[in-house]
DNA sequence: CGCCTTCTTGATTTTTTTCAACACGAGTGG
DNA sequence: CCACTCGTGTTGAAAAAAATCAAGAAGGCG
């Protein structure tokens, strides 16, 4: 490891105390970080494992790093924190509760799982209990058709919440499975029923995120109704840019969380397809790609090109 | 109007009484209904005008009657009729209601508006208040675009429930149009609210319909993700089926509500992608179609051909 | 070092769109 | 009653786009 990151990682580490006032950090990958250098070291922060990998580059670990501390105040994965403490918590809960409102919520989502790449939350059919907060990390939900294929329905990124399309049929009707070093927060749905009853503001808070996933839905169906390869993917970058930021990450650089292989059933296309429009944004200084690190240059021109007539 | 189709209309008619337990009708289109002969009269069912057309043809108007009448026990479009004799009201309530709580809901569903084809029930960034319940006919959803352009997200049957999208930002995302006569429950929300909070199943109910609305979404993602036009339109096909089905309408046999335009806007597709599949399904006397009118010869074929492997 | 997964690139084939013409019925007006 | 227009749907030929097939590059990981 080079002093220069080591020197940032411990910065960034430091300043990860569980302080519900910690301020927020906005964070730009500096191109310093090499993917020469190769971390053969576990990392700990606050004593929880982020990154089980045996080896990783300087700046994938950075990035692991950097986007963990930025969308949480606390330790990230700390399954510790409580709702008082968690930065998530205006995505989360309502605004307005009093104190012990909060404690009671606290109470209730005792769990805070923490997932590895490739594990299962849930999987289709499985008996519907809980709904879930991403904490940190990132969810791929998916159907399986008849034929036994995978179909991905959507991606999750911290203060997203789901499982809610478990409540219709008792099961949940899809899977969700991480993409990464990711941790959820566990919510009893029959609780949450309970104390909505009580707390208005609470009954509001789950119809309104409820609304928003439908709403969200019909965004990306308005995606994949874009016939032109170029215009789903564009706008997906768009999508996935604005999702960042509000999370308060760069707008312009980042890491996909996804494989192409993803993105491709995602989005209705073959890998190879999704790889060639990649290639093609890159020749046109669009965007810069090296692996899953993105880079936008030109916002506008993706603009225009997600917004191209496609019927 | 021939004395045959006369008489099935006065049968039909006759028997729309306003009483909960009239039975439910298990309808086919007869093929002696002809295009040829045509009514130019108004077409009343219980004082309720449900055909303005100047001119329809006999089979037109037989389909319609018998659309009305399956779907609703009492006059099809009649504002009076209460949620006690609704028989959506399965699909709109949950079960286990006293007769006090119904009332009490019934009091609060004061309006049943009548749109005619092409009315507009709400437009996108309307102010949300209220939720629709579909009570007979059919509502197309659509979201304007950047450009403009209109994007159908999805086409509602008797006893479907829409405008939750507006939940989120209290303005609706979508815009509804009738794209047939059809009468509908206008819902404020606002007291939903309030009721829910008192009645623990009209609050799991809500959550249900969301739920519902949310798979849904997602299998129309599924259908828009199948990169084969002929898989699209066979699996919207099947999926009209079964909608109708449900509603104790003939599986094999109906009429479909919307323009090839409006399908092809909903598929992704262009409108002669459409038609063209049309013709090589009727050509392998898989299909039938004159017009909108669609008869189902092999159902197993549409199901192969919607199943097609296309990833 | 070699195996495996993920990603890229090229050549070819299939599918769909686009452009253009035409058919048909409904509604209109002479 | 008949020509006319308009909206809707069909069909054909050419062009564009994406899938498919095939091969190879790069990095993680044992």
């Amino acid at each position: 490891m080079t002093p220069e990151i080591k020197r940032i990682m411990v910065k960034l580490v430091a300043s990860a105390s569980c302080s519900p006032n910690a301020s927020r950090h906005k964070i730009e990958l500096p191109a310093k970080a090499s993917n020469a250098n190769v971390v053969k070291e576990k990392v700990l922060m606050n004593g929880v494992c982020i990154k089980q990998l045996k080896a990783i580059s300087e700046k994938r670990l950075y990035h692991t790093i950097f986007h963990h501390m930025s969308t949480e105040s606390a330790c990230p994965h700390n399954p510790t924190i409580s709702c008082n403490d968690c930065r998530l918590s205006s995505l989360c809960l309502p605004l307005g509760f009093t104190r012990s409102e909060l404690t009671e919520i606290d109470e209730m989502i005792k769990q805070r799982p923490l997932l590895q790449k490739g594990d299962v939350l849930y999987r289709t059919s499985d008996l519907f209990e809980h709904i879930y907060v991403i904490r940190s990390g990132c969810i791929k939900t998916a159907i399986l058709t008849p034929q036994g294929e995978e179909k991905i329905t959507g991606f999750y990124l911290p203060g997203d919440i789901i499982g809610m399309d478990g409540i219709d049929n008792e099961h949940y009707s899809n899977s969700a499975t991480a993409l990464d070093t990711t941790s959820v927060c566990k919510i009893p749905f029959d609780q949450i029923e309970v104390l909505a009853t009580q707390l208005p503001s609470l009954q509001r808070h789950m119809f309104t995120i409820m609304s928003r996933e439908i709403v969200s839905d019909q965004q990306t169906m308005l995606i994949l109704n874009k016939n032109k390869a170029e215009a789903r993917i564009c706008a997906f970058l768009i999508s996935l840019s604005n999702r960042f930021q509000r999370q308060n990450l760069s707008a312009t650089r980042w890491t996909l969380p996804m494989s192409r292989g993803d993105l491709a059933n995602y989005l209705g296309l073959t890998i190879e397809s999704v790889s060639r429009v990649f290639t093609k944004l890159r020749n046109l200084q669009v965007i810069s790609i090296d692996k899953r690190d993105i880079t936008i240059n030109n916002i506008d021109h993706l603009q225009a090109a997600a917004n191209m007539q496609d019927m």
